[in-house]
DNA sequence: TTGCGATCCCTTTTT
DNA sequence: GGGATCGCAA
């Protein structure tokens, strides 16, 4: 039937040419080198998501059926946009693209574990435990075998297990190769682990991975299948894969068989490798070539996003690494402004700084065509803690900003407890959840009587809601609990239909269940009761996120028919069987959208059409553009972080990311140190980035906005310790404290203040035009280098601009 | 059993 | 500065 749908070439919109109109050269080889394995070397900016983009639907011009194609990217949103593209490329017709997949790794294999559940020794109901989940039962284990979690802090011990997940080593194979104390202990807690997970019914980030790859090998029918469906694939940031991914991608794509070799087409940027810390290994781009003899290799490197100096200052520093395949940057755009790099005196000064520059950039209309739009700016850093003072500051000067943290919403309290709920509804094994919501709200069901059941659980090695079914005879769980616990279970089976999602009282519809879920479980009552005792904001809108979550889930629902993930469903014209497709709609989209929600990556959360500034850390940056960016904390300790310090591989991984952030931005880019950073609540001293030591001289302004009086005494004297305190972050009194009254202070080769002092330029009482604000009156200015003029503007207010960034002209 | 307060520990980056 | 945990009082 699916044959049927086969675009003809006519329902085409164009000629193939069409989608080759506007690429370069090389850009168009790679687009139509469909045959055979292909390795696209794209330096930044080079177009990349273009080709791909092309490439797909060069593909299904060609003929090749959509379904047949199978691309993995990064993020979710990634995802969604090149499929959305690559619908636009072909006229906007659904159909052309009707069962093509475009998809993540984990998604991809959250999607094959589901339905070769079986095979893969699974049900089909697994949980996806994110890292806190992790950490909850990992603890557990850590505790039923007597050992310490200060000794075996869970983190780090989950962090060994995730390297050997991601090297394909199971806790038996762990065990095996285990040798010495500490390794033979991470096995035994691995293995308890484990077997944790599999009595949960749970699968972790990296299991996913793992037991789709080990599914892969040793199912053959499996891989038969994988094999016949997909016959292109195409891998974008290759150079972030591990090793699992990397044997999942080559067992896809099929072995070497009768001499045709698999048409694998992986994209990628070794200078962009930046995951290495979580197992992405960059061998498997390097040797590429090695694994796939005769693979065609193309480089992109002409770069079509930043300016000259932007461009300039990325190369030079990417240069350093001694551990690289050089690869020339280039731009054939000629100009551009200068990279600004200023030293601030500590983080409140590096805010009020950066939210300056951003209105800056906004207002600037003399000098470029256009002004820069909020939603066109991005602020990065090495570090989320970066963020509070940032945010701190742009919410105190009213500029609109979003943070990129997918996980955002779902990390909050009266979310997770929700969705614990859910999970509970579709995995009834999830023991985590469970233990998450069982007494909340409070229901009588204590650590006491818990425990009993969580141990007799364990004694019997069933799940924890199972043994509370028959808590009430077993054990010596006295009256009270036991109603309790009675009444627990009961209200579980009332939304489960006993289990099984039918009958009069299940809900008819996702929307439904999660509300019911939300106020018969009391989440929604005890919310109510906290908020009416506060009657705090932040109560208020706990509950505002519980009706946030039961849209989501009204909006998954209305998507998910239309979402044409078809794509796992599809067979091909062999027929490729679905395996027990009994599931209730009902828990299939239950689960659809509990992994939806598992699987959201910080970069999904970018937004462009909220019209705010975003702010992210520098890896949730790859891949994206902005017109202005500004990348702040640049310094020995921060953005060469310093526990990444010790070796030059760690040392290589930070300034390639230093060097991603650079290469988002298109037309400005500012770069700030702080000389002073508040940590864990301490000021400390810091030292200015080897890699601001790096950039070039020509492309580069620098300027040296901390040096007068040290700051440091008057930071301590003020008696906050930092954050802003009292005074709040952009309002900085600036009171001649950054007067260059002790210049001795200036080192290194900060070129001391970048160009004449302004405020001889505005006396008090002069009128000046403001580009937003219009005609002032100058009530009082600061001097020094970062000298502000507060300014009384008619019908706006008064307001305190930096003379640096200002752009007032003088009217009288 | 629950709720609150003191204390301790921490800190990279993420699917 | 802040989150998690633990202990103690009601």
């Amino acid at each position: 039937m699916l044959q049927e749908e086969m675009p003809s070439p006519s329902e085409l919109s164009g000629e193939a040419g069409e989608l080759l109109k506007g690429l370069t050269p090389p850009q168009m080889q790679a687009v139509q080198a469909t045959e055979g394995p292909l390795l696209v070397l794209a330096g930044a900016g080079s177009g990349k998501t273009r080709v791909i983009t092309r490439r797909i639907a060069f593909l299904i011009h060609q003929g090749v059926p959509p379904w047949s194609i199978l691309a993995v990217t990064f993020t979710n949103k990634a995802a969604a946009e090149m499929r959305e593209r690559v619908l636009t490329v072909l006229g906007h017709d659904p159909k052309l693209t009707r069962g093509l997949t475009v998809t993540t790794f984990h998604s991809l294999c959250a999607r094959l574990l589901r339905r070769y559940a079986e095979a893969a020794n699974l049900k089909p109901e697994f949980s996806i435990y994110d890292s806190s989940d992790q950490a909850t039962l990992a603890k557990r284990v850590i505790a039923e075998l007597q050992l310490s979690t200060s000794n075996w802090p869970p983190r780090s011990v989950l962090s060994a297990i995730s390297n050997a997940k991601n090297d394909l080593l199971d806790a038996d194979e762990f065990a095996a190769r285990a040798h010495d104390f500490y390794s033979r202990t991470v096995a035994k807690i691995y293995q308890g682990y484990a077997k944790a997970l599999k009595l949960a019914g749970a699968v972790d980030f990296d299991g996913l991975l793992v037991l789709t790859a080990k599914l892969l090998q040793s199912n053959a029918e499996v891989r038969r299948e994988c094999n016949e469906r997909w016959r292109y694939l195409l891998i974008d940031e290759y150079q972030d894969t591990n090793h699992a991914q990397f044997v999942i991608a080559s067992l896809i794509a099929g072995k070497n068989e009768e001499g045709h070799p698999p048409n694998i087409c992986v994209v990628g940027d070794p200078d962009q490798a930046i995951y290495g810390w979580r197992g992405a290994d960059i061998t498997n781009i390097l040797e590429f070539e090695k694994c796939y003899p005769g693979t065609q290799v193309i480089t992109l490197g002409e770069n079509f996003r930043s300016n000259a100096p932007i461009l300039h200052a990325a190369d030079q520093l990417i240069r350093n690494n001694q551990k690289r395949k050089h690869k020339d940057l280039f731009t054939s755009r000629k100009g551009g402004e200068h990279v600004e790099v200023t030293l601030t005196r500590d983080e409140n000064h590096e805010a009020a700084l950066v939210v300056d520059w951003l209105k800056s950039v906004k207002d600037e209309r003399d000098d470029s065509p256009t002004s820069i739009a909020w939603r066109e700016m991005a602020i990065f850093y090495r570090t989320n803690s970066l963020s509070r003072v940032m945010e701190d500051a742009l919410r105190g000067a009213g500029v609109p900003y979003t943070i990129a943290r997918g996980t955002a919403f779902y990390d909050r309290e009266e979310v997770k407890n929700a969705v614990a709920y859910l999970r509970l509804v579709a995995n009834p094994s999830d023991d985590v959840s469970l233990s998450r919501i069982v007494n909340t709200p409070t229901r009588g069901i204590g650590s006491t009587s818990f425990g009993k059941i969580e141990d007799y659980a364990a004694e019997h090695g069933t799940p924890v809601l199972h043994a509370m079914r028959e808590a009430g005879q077993l054990l010596d769980v006295v009256g009270r609990g036991a109603a309790a616990i009675g009444k627990f279970v009961e209200m579980i089976d009332a939304w489960t239909g006993g289990g099984t999602f039918m009958g009069a009282q299940v809900s008819t519809s996702l929307a439904d269940l999660v509300s019911r879920v939300i106020r018969e479980s009391g989440l929604e009552a005890m919310y109510r009761t906290q908020a009416k005792a506060s009657n705090s904001d932040a109560d208020m809108e706990r509950l505002d996120n519980l009706d946030e979550l039961v849209s989501s889930a009204r909006q998954f629902e209305m998507e998910f028919d239309a979402m044409a993930d078809p794509a796992a469903e599809t067979r091909n014209a062999d027929g490729l069987a679905r395996p027990n497709d009994q599931t209730p709609p009902l828990l299939a989209m239950l689960r659809a959208y509990l992994e939806s929600i598992a699987l959201v990556a910080d970069a999904d959360a970018v937004d462009p059409a909220q019209g705010a500034v975003t702010l992210m850390t520098l890896h949730a940056a790859k891949g994206l553009e902005f017109k202005a960016v500004a990348i702040i904390g640049l310094e020995e300790g921060q953005l060469p972080h310093s526990r990444a310090r010790e070796s030059q591989e760690q040392l290589e991984e930070e300034r390639r990311l230093c060097f991603v952030g650079i290469t988002r931005a298109m037309r400005r880019l500012h770069m700030t140190s702080s000389r002073y950073r508040t940590m864990r609540g301490i000021p400390e001293r810091t030292i200015p980035s080897r890699f601001l030591d790096e950039l070039p001289r020509e492309s580069v302004r620098f300027s040296n906005q901390a040096d007068a009086t040290s700051g440091l005494e008057d930071f301590i004297a003020r008696g906050e310790g930092g954050s802003g305190g009292g005074g709040g972050g952009q309002r900085y009194e600036p009171e001649g404290e950054f007067a260059a009254k002790d210049s001795k202070r200036a080192k290194l080769a900060w070129s001391s203040s970048s160009g004449t002092p302004k405020n001889a330029a505005f006396p008090v009482g002069a009128i000046v035009r403001h580009p937003q604000f219009g005609e002032g009156e100058v009530v009082s200015i600061s001097a020094g280098v970062n000298a502000r003029a507060t300014i009384r503007f008619r019908g706006v207010g008064t307001k305190t601009l930096v003379l640096e960034y200002a752009r007032l002209t003088r009217v009288k």
